[in-house]
RNA sequence: GGGCAGGUGUCCGAGUGGCUAAAGGAGGCGGUCUGUAAAAUCGUCGGGGCAACCCUACACAAGUUCGAAUCUUGUCCUGCCCA
């Protein structure tokens, strides 16, 4: 899953392998200072990494913030995971150019323990804790919350870029919105966080914990930030809602076609945020290789390898290959059993689901996206005779094998 | 509470009575090309029907009109300014 990391490295190894792909660290050389506290009370440090259960699917760029707080834990340190069910009440506003919808409670519970299994796939169970944020949230009293946000000015929320933006734009920014970075600063103070690890767009959030910890007279966490992957698009950052992302729970084949498709110049951000391969490796990888493709070979397969395994993610592979290089049917096509024989084309691509309205099927046919045994077939009207097994093909991904 | 501006398709955004299933852009999808992707290029993008045609759609509701995204009234929502 990683890398196994001695125990015995120094303080400077130490720093050098955690800074791996890190965007930033605030302040600059904190993290080097907690661990040497650590070193020398012989006490793990606390590793704080809040999240809002929205939707549980989680993807690579996710990933990218899981696995560095998996390398503090196999440094010995404590990971406390903060599920916010009380904070995703709000829902982050950071990044966001609109009001996200506020969660109903069994929403909530429900993402958070298929969150937690998830989780488990990339950190280690026995140093991880869990945490639901209501539970120190939920008891603060209304004098309490008004103690809390007289530490914090309007000014300074509206500094930061996403409220900015939507403030200008005149779009509207609801007041409960800009209550959550002061409850994710009070996690960190209710936890004693040494550290809060967050994407790049945590940056205000995390700092906000900090200042908070040092105005309750608390030594003051360090925030670590990661960069924020970009998505299978190479615009805009991988997220579940623009459908830009791997899952690490993908079918390989899956994540296999996905790495594939990202573009050229983004090799060198996958490797270095997605994969353990050493960074000199990658980059004579990728300065010395003659065809991109083979650069990008080296990468789907060390990613389908972190979650599914060395021996799936060569089987996929050789299977991706076949199927794309050389052209071939895919092997692992659905079985879709036909009702009728003979059958309308336009019916055929309906009843593999390969459209979602018989407009969409005609078009897709009219345009010779349609094939069927390696002919396409461009009369939307024509009917076609099933023989067992034949393969059907719409579009470049979708296949089917077809029975009577 | 008052004044003003606004709510259009996945998104942005034109459209002020018929020719508007709604310009343009983004994005999606398909074809060609290719080194996987990208780029380029061609096509296409509400639903149903073989078709004529029908249905649904411009925040919501009611209305004016032969005819409304476009006019009127009410409701809801948003922003700005004033209090």
């Amino acid at each position: 899953m990683s890398t196994p990391i001695s125990l015995n490295l120094s303080i400077d190894e130490q720093v050098a392998l955690l800074m791996r792909g890190a965007h930033s660290v605030a302040p600059e050389g904190g993290l080097k200072s907690k661990l040497q506290k650590s070193a020398k009370t012989g006490k793990p440090l606390i590793v704080k990494l809040g999240l809002d259960p929205t939707a549980p699917d989680i993807h690579l760029g996710f990933a990218v913030v899981l696995r560095k707080i998996r390398q503090f834990q196999d440094l010995g340190h404590t990971v406390v995971i903060i599920i916010g069910d009380y904070t995703t009440l709000i829902g982050d506003p950071s990044g966001r150019s609109a009001t996200r919808p506020m969660l109903s409670e069994e929403e909530i519970k429900a993402n958070a323990s298929t969150y937690v299994d998830q989780l488990a796939q990339i950190l280690d169970r026995t140093k991880t804790v869990v945490r639901f944020n209501g539970e120190w949230l939920g008891k603060l009293s209304f004098a309490d919350l008004v103690r809390l946000t007289s530490k914090m000015t309007v000014a300074q929320v509206l500094t930061r870029e996403d409220f900015r933006k939507r403030w200008d734009a005149s779009q509207p920014i609801s007041l409960h919105e800009l209550l959550y970075p002061l409850a994710q600063a009070y996690d960190s103070v209710a936890i004693e966080a040494d550290i809060e690890m967050g994407g790049q767009d945590q940056t205000f959030n995390i700092l906000a914990g900090r200042d908070l910890q040092e105005n309750l007279g608390q030594e003051p966490q360090i925030g670590m930030f990661m960069p924020l992957l970009v998505g299978l698009d190479g615009q805009k950052k991988m997220s579940k809602s623009l459908g830009n992302y791997i899952g690490i729970n993908e079918a390989p084949l899956s994540q296999y076609s996905k790495a594939m498709s990202i573009g050229d110049e983004q090799m060198h951000e996958y490797f270095l945020l997605c994969t353990d391969v050493p960074e000199p490796e990658f980059k004579n990888l990728l300065t010395t290789v003659a065809n991109p493709m083979e650069a990008k070979h080296r990468l789907a397969t060390e990613i389908v390898t972190i979650y599914h395994g060395a021996e799936a993610a060569a089987a996929t592979s050789a299977e991706w290959k076949r199927v794309h290089s050389a052209g071939e049917f895919p092997a692992d096509a659905p079985e879709i059993t036909v009702t009728e024989n003979p059958i309308g084309i336009i019916a055929l691509v309906r009843l593999c689901n390969f459209a979602p309205s018989n407009g969409e099927a005609k078009r897709l046919i009219e345009q010779g996206g349609v094939r069927l045994n390696g002919e396409q077939v461009k009369d939307p009207k024509s009917e076609v005779t099933i023989t067992e097994g034949a393969q059907f093909q719409v579009g470049r991904r979708n296949f089917a094998r077809l029975r009577l």
